[in-house]
DNA sequence: AATTTTACTTTTGTATACAATATACATATC
DNA sequence: GATATGTATATTGTATACAAAAGTAAAATT
């Protein structure tokens, strides 16, 4: 076995985004390393890289020799960011019409599954974790790395959203089972259903940006 | 006017970043942090902050506690980028049908241009510079900047696809007259026939991967 | 009172120093 | 001779130190 300890540049990746995403720390909120730093129990250089990461990734603005933030998304971003999702997730599907998507069955069932269970002893974190995990299951399923990078950059940010958005669980249960009919659909080869079907709830999920 | 320096990280990003689109650093050759510093005559810092990024653009793998490498696109690799480059392209089709590209037309046409003044005087790496310019310019004229930034992240590794190609600046220069084809198409709405377009060119472009 | 100037403080950018780990090579063991 | 073990070396990971720029607030000027 191959133990590898995760460096503390890792770890505190981890601990921001975590610490965003459960809204410890605010948006637009300014951050500084040495305040991070102090926090951790680090020196300034994991905390730098961890910046940087969470930049490339989104979750935090850069201003260059001046200071960081945790980033604010605007509601143009927000349809952006929703319209390209559900591009994305369509081109899933038409991969999996092609080539199936039998492998990673299982455990896109489980994620739906854990979905429901979550919400329904109102376990918001573990709710919004297993549903990016359902999503991101099916874009696995086409085994294209260049869409896997790409959807896990971008499911970064719908993390956020959904974060912003602040829905209560029992609003949140209530596309939940459009997770199961979508596998039911798929499962019956009923693709162009499927993709009506994934539409509606992107839609549904981003909310406020569709409602105009 | 407001003056900013760049960086030396945001240097040696830049000039790392050159040196393996121009081949001076082959595709899987081990760099080590501490030569590059020598190189650059900076310390390890800034060399290490433009090594991680460009992990993050997939244009170099780092094994952790180990050594740094120029990656090595595979074939399948380029498939799914291919595959991943034509939804996109299309995508910011759909986007340009409903909202037009007037805005983006003038820079689109220049680097159209310029594509075909490269080829002709054979300067092979402006050649690819203006073709990655041209392609981005389209996907810019849709203004969702989650597309944008997904894209980028895309087109540095059609970038090393390029190069890794190697193709004669004539062979090249037989399918840029589509880039000028595809503007005609844009200006008198005929997005299907533009679609159609995009998909041969890209797959055009892409070689190898789409001859099976 | 408003604005500019200046001195001070804070924060980032970069270099260097040290610690931990991995790699490579020599030596020992079977 | 092949494999395993120990030791040296090289390289990365992290902390610290210093330099430079940006932010802040009080003093000076109009």
């Amino acid at each position: 076995m191959n133990i590898v300890r995760e460096s503390l540049a890792d770890q505190v990746y981890n601990s921001i985004k975590n610490e965003i995403l459960n809204g410890e720390l605010k948006f637009g909120e300014k951050i500084s390393e040495d305040s991070l730093a102090e926090q951790f129990g680090v020196s300034r250089t994991p905390i730098r890289e961890a910046l940087r990461r969470l930049t490339e990734y989104g979750l935090v603005d850069l201003a260059p020799r001046s200071h960081a933030s945790i980033s604010v998304i605007s509601d143009d971003d927000a349809k952006d960011i929703a319209d390209l999702r559900i591009n994305l997730e369509l081109f899933a599907l038409d991969h999996i019409k092609e080539m199936g998507f039998s492998a990673m069955l299982p455990e896109i069932s489980r994620h739906a599954a854990d979905c429901q269970y979550s919400s329904s002893v109102g376990d918001r974190a573990k709710l919004f974790e297993e549903d990016s995990l359902f999503h991101q299951a099916i874009i696995k399923s086409t085994g294209n790395k260049a869409l896997i990078s790409a959807y896990e950059r971008l499911d970064a940010k719908i993390q956020m959203l959904r974060v912003e958005q602040n829905e209560s669980v029992n609003a949140l249960s209530e596309y939940l089972n459009q997770h199961t009919m979508l596998i039911e659909l798929l499962k019956n080869t009923e693709y162009e259903k499927a993709k009506t079907l994934t539409i509606e709830h992107i839609k549904h999920e981003s909310g406020r940006v569709f409602q105009k």
